[in-house]
DNA sequence: TTATATCCTACTTATTAAGTAGGATATAAG
DNA sequence: CTTATATCCTACTTAATAAGTAGGATATAA
């Protein structure tokens, strides 16, 4: 699977988290229950996006999370790749990597790099505005 | 990673034997020493492209792999998609997964969906002569 | 002071990736 | 028909990651 569902969670808890926007901080609680999901799984995830400043989130009573933009400038591509492990297209091309003897002359790494760009571009069009409004279908689909 | 070691040792090992296409038969040892991967582990990646009828294994003495088709008519998809385990965008659209409840007010699925066309649409249209060819960087990136 | 939250560290368990071992089966040549 | 050379096939082992859990520290408003 190319999204796992780590990532796949974050992504319904940025929609759920824009459609209560209005209402302040949202408790964990209330997501994890709305959504299905785990608590402490969900924490972990939550953790993650508030590492990234893409949630933030008040301690204490009346606290909760979120979102710390607007929807519409937060993107799919920000919220998977701060949850995804190592969201590359190939272990040569991940900033830990350490650099390959063959990388001058491989025919294939190009393709690589190219399609980080194309997966980074495509969720990258898609912002959490559009998606909390419903507005997934494309007309790329057939 | 999105693209693990073994669609990405299968995609080396295809640009090899498109490199070697008019030599008949090349036997698996050959392969392992040039391209640096152990044998048995190459074995294994070996069949799953035999059992997807991209390349053919021929046994015995002389025998070896060789490019079922001509190597124009041989994508990246076929070749990543016969190694990689569920090559899906998400566990939601596996075959094997069973129907989701929340299918039809999820706000999510569409992309999902869109994203698999996307990157099929996108190693499609890479052929492994064009890769063997080194026609592998695209204007696309900058 | 207390109830309600998030934060933080450290686990456990399941699944997949990555790699290995050894024998069965086929085939061309001597 | 024997032998060397291959692929085929089943079954392991080990490492890494995904997925989920436990419990306490810390902050905050009433």
């Amino acid at each position: 699977m190319i999204v796992s569902t780590k990532g796949r969670y974050a992504m319904r808890v940025m929609i759920d988290l824009a459609q209560h926007n209005s209402d302040g901080s949202i408790p964990l609680k209330q997501i994890a229950d709305r959504q299905g999901i785990s608590e402490k799984y969900l924490e972990a995830i939550l953790r993650a996006l508030v590492e990234n400043n893409i949630v933030s989130g008040v301690r204490g009573r009346d606290g909760g999370y979120s979102l710390s933009r607007d929807p519409s400038e937060l993107t799919a591509w920000e919220v998977i790749f701060a949850v995804e492990k190592d969201f590359y297209a190939v272990t040569c091309l991940s900033p830990g990597a350490e650099t390959c003897k063959r990388e001058k002359e491989c025919a294939i790494l190009p393709m690589w790099k190219e399609f980080y760009e194309v997966v980074k571009d495509f969720f990258g069009k898609y912002t959490i505005q559009d998606l909390a409004e419903g507005i997934a279908t494309s007309p790329v689909i057939i």
